[in-house]
DNA sequence: TCTTATATACACCAGACTGTGTACGTAACG
DNA sequence: CGTTACGTACACAGTCTGGTGTATATAAGA
């Protein structure tokens, strides 16, 4: 077995298939109800090798979410294609497999802002309203903070309604999106 | 011990300390973290008690949920002080006591659409829509609904985010629903 | 080869959880 | 008064939880 570019993944990787596991498990049933056991069981990996990748819980989440960011909006804003107005619009074309925001679920579900996963929630949060700013900026914005943080909150006001009401909401997101984007740029 | 008008209360309202306790302690802890022991004991009521008026948690649970109506936005829709427009702009007066909408919470912590509060849920998120729908057609606007999905999606936006930056969004709310507002308002 | 890190199997712990069984008060109401 | 419904105290069952101890296998790297 090769080893790869950094020194690690010397064994049988277990520690991927435990940050799999947990990827699919807490999104799936959230991460309250996903025990080590079951999550071991998912992972093929015995609990002691667990705890000797993450040691505890918590820290598990934490990395969970830390290694988050790829997997949402993966190349939204870096589309080359679209012109910044339609880089913005395309953030809230999801389609549906997102069943809510992994960070506003595990806010909700730790409910300690102590936790160490919260604070990654809230740079993830912090980091998407910075690109959404810095595309309104590109799109001619006369205030791309603003527009920025309007456009993060549409988000996960779809996301938050999406997951209570069990039905897609990102279109009427998209719709209030429209409305703004157009009422910040000053002329086309 | 006068009873009231209906024959209940005749005991010593053991019932109303177990949903008063909810309310206080569902809300600060997440309804997952609070166990019936703590609840039992912050409502002074016996655990024999409480499993007397409710068969399990869970319903205990979706009782509290149910009772929830008359606090949240009390009066913002039939307050006849204020403009149609005002009365919508005023549903984004939230005075930040409200740590996240219960519902949302409660949708994450249960985290199955089937549990018997989740129902309630989405029953209380349909009436908010509804009702700022019907102020929406008072105002004026030219599509009620429309503008009414709207802003009960800026309202779950603003807790969803406020929630996990720990930082008022609602400002930020009010804002977009002052431009949706505008837009659907065909002249002033 | 031998050493060392990685992974495994499996039993086990202490604590928290929801929920129940039992026997006992006590206030209301006829 | 006595009856009845409500409430109490307390122990306990059964289960799940996160987390550990121990002894053993296996593959990589020297």
């Amino acid at each position: 077995m090769e080893k790869g570019p950094l020194g690690r993944r010397r064994g049988r990787g277990a520690r991927e298939r435990i940050l799999g596991a947990s990827q699919q498990l807490f999104r799936d049933q959230g991460i309250n109800r996903t025990g080590m056991d079951q999550l071991c069981a998912e992972a093929q990996v015995s609990k002691r090798t667990a705890y000797q990748h993450f040691p505890s819980k918590d820290e598990l989440v934490a990395e969970y979410l830390r290694r988050f960011d790829p997997d949402v909006m993966p190349g939204v804003f870096d589309r080359t294609d679209l012109t910044p107005r339609e880089r913005l619009l395309a953030a809230f074309d999801i389609p549906a497999s997102t069943p809510l925001c992994p960070y506003i679920s595990a806010a909700v579900e730790l409910h300690d802002p102590q936790h160490p996963a919260s604070q990654y929630a809230r740079d993830y949060k912090t980091a998407i309203a910075a690109r959404l700013t810095e595309t309104a900026r590109e799109a001619g914005a006369t205030n791309p903070e603003q527009l920025g943080e309007q456009l993060a909150l549409l988000i996960d006001g779809a996301s938050a309604r999406t997951r209570v009401l069990d039905s897609d909401s990102f279109p009427t997101a998209a719709a209030i999106a429209a409305v703004l984007i157009d009422n910040a740029l000053p002329a086309t």
